[in-house]
DNA sequence: CAGAAAGACTTAAACGTTTAAACTTTTTAC
DNA sequence: GTAAAAAGTTTAAACGTTTAAGTCTTTCTG
């Protein structure tokens, strides 16, 4: 098929035409560089509005060798996680005058190193990237553009993540001050460093001022395993900790169908106060993660790593916050 | 702050001279244009491989005039709507060779028109909008690029919807079905035009086959007005239609915290299907959206569009399905 | 075996900018 | 009133490609 001509925008070219003076004249006026006579600007301006003239970036790229944009590669945008990530990446990268480009790579390590190739050709300056694994999968990229990780921490790569070992430390501190002495804990895949955490900075700060009743692994999904459904029928512990919200709220729900009554009965508590924590019945309690922060920061990072800051690779860990609501109650 | 130089990347005319041939030759081998002889195509592309060639993309589309690259403008990728859109937008055309500048509008009809301005200067090749507003911010950019608006119809535009007037009927047809005849409805607000067919849908085609008890406006989010509290707790309907998904949601909760049960007492249903509808308890009954085939219908056209189709302005709406979960049951 | 056609390769222009360097005019300094 | 400095403007090269046109060589065709 044949591209149909659309209206041949103006060009430099055609400004200096029209108001009698040089290209190099009009990029100078409308870039504020070289010195030009208040004639000349005003002369150049006007007829710069007149025909509706917008700078090529293209090619401004193409001379300056700054593409001013980055990529945003995520493992999967209807993770409900995600989009706000995306959100606060996107709107810090453009306060900055960055554009992103955003790449779902569907959990798998091919389409990340595709994408990112694929980017890089297109002249991104930088890449945020949520390794859908724990593989380095864009370990070949790594010298040819910045690259900040984000909420996975991968080594070698500059990272901003959520603190989750202190995160998990909170959950014990609150379960701890309500009073529970007999825990369950529905832990995420232990695979992941990030469901590890979680556990170990809980598990540790309980240490033996409470007994953990039962563990169970879970994946992070509402489905739940028949190991932790088995679990919960014969629980007896007065709160159940849980790896994130969606174990968490799986566990609430199977707990309704028993017939507990939460929190009467039993608490519980998740990880990331994702949307639907907060609307849930009761309302569930949870680790508030700083997504936007996280995006931000990692938005940030790169600009500065875009910017030429050679320091060593960083390794941020943000804080995170108890959230309390309705599913979390004082041990009976 | 000063750039530091990256790796120049190796050129065409890097392998040119390492091959002893001329970049054209080059470029002829590498993009399989022109004739070349078996000898010189397997130097040429042994040394591109040997020095890790990658095209200057940018540079390309100086010469070509044309980035392969297409707009994303949504108004809020933290209502989960839009996550599943966007993911379906990129993935099809990222399998077109496009890659896509993803912008959140903040709904705010100034970024809107900022962002387009932007993109245009990088070069978009085309805008898949939905629109943050009724009001036609990208107006003055209409002859510059193809725009297809995605889910809210605005005129002049081309057009991918979800058809919300039959959406509403077939709510109507499920519910009569089920031998409904006291029915109430929590429609969304009347000023926008998906909530006003999906309201009228389902109002036309009940006619008089059953009654509607009340009826009530509310705004498009699970925190109910307090006419819509009041008109609940007085509800004598056996089944309530509401808006969209976070409405029923609402109304689920509200009618929880009432005592009444559902589905025995009152039945409920939503419009959307959101991620959530099916872990509430009851699952929600609602009409599903096809977004991902939006997504990918909206990227459809707007290629073709690029590709010159000059067909008169398009309106597709596409078909949706009622999904019946827990929260919808027989009349009594 | 001459002429034409095809094949293989190079040259050079073009895309729309930016920017160093050159040139011209005006201002400043003494 | 002249030399030097500053201000204003132009020229031309450069960024890394693509591609039309040109050149040279080989292969066909009759």
């Amino acid at each position: 098929m044949k591209k149909t001509q659309r209206r041949n925008r103006p060009t430099l070219q055609d400004i200096a035409r029209e108001a009698g003076v040089s290209a190099a004249t009009v990029s100078y006026v409308l870039n504020g560089t070289g010195s030009v006579s208040a004639a000349v600007q005003k002369r150049v301006r006007d007829t710069a509005k007149a025909v509706g003239y917008r700078v090529n970036h293209v090619a401004r790229a193409t001379r300056t060798g700054q593409t001013l944009s980055i990529g945003l590669i995520l493992p999967d945008l209807s993770n409900p996680f995600f989009p706000e990530l995306a959100q606060a990446v996107q709107s810090a990268a453009r306060e900055a005058g960055y554009a992103v480009f955003l790449v779902d790579s569907e959990g798998t390590v091919e389409t990340e190193r595709d994408s990112a190739d694929d980017l890089i050709r297109r002249g991104v300056e930088g890449i945020v990237w949520c390794p859908a694994t724990e593989h380095d999968s864009l370990e070949e990229f790594r010298g040819d553009v910045p690259i900040v990780v984000v909420d996975r921490p991968l080594p070698n790569y500059d990272t901003i993540s959520s603190d989750h070992y202190a995160g998990g430390a909170l959950v014990a501190d609150q379960v701890l001050a309500l009073g529970h002495s007999h825990i369950a804990i529905v832990a995420g895949p232990q695979s992941l460093s990030r469901a590890r955490q979680r556990r170990q900075g809980f598990v540790e700060r309980i240490g033996d001022r409470a007994v953990i009743d039962w563990e169970v692994e879970n994946p992070f999904t509402i489905t739940l395993s028949d190991a932790t459904q088995a679990k919960l029928r014969d629980n007896a512990a007065t709160v159940i900790v849980c790896g994130n919200d969606f174990i968490a709220l799986g566990v609430m729900r199977a707990l309704h169908e028993l017939g507990r009554n939460i929190p009467e009965d039993v608490s519980v508590i998740g990880f990331d106060d994702i949307l639907w924590a907060r609307h849930s019945i009761p309302g569930l309690a949870t680790v508030r993660q700083p997504l936007t922060a996280l995006g931000k920061e990692a938005s940030a990072l790169l600009i500065r790593r875009i910017m030429g800051d050679e320091a060593p690779v960083v390794n941020m860990s943000l804080a995170t916050d108890v959230i309390v609501r309705g599913s979390l109650h004082a041990a009976n």
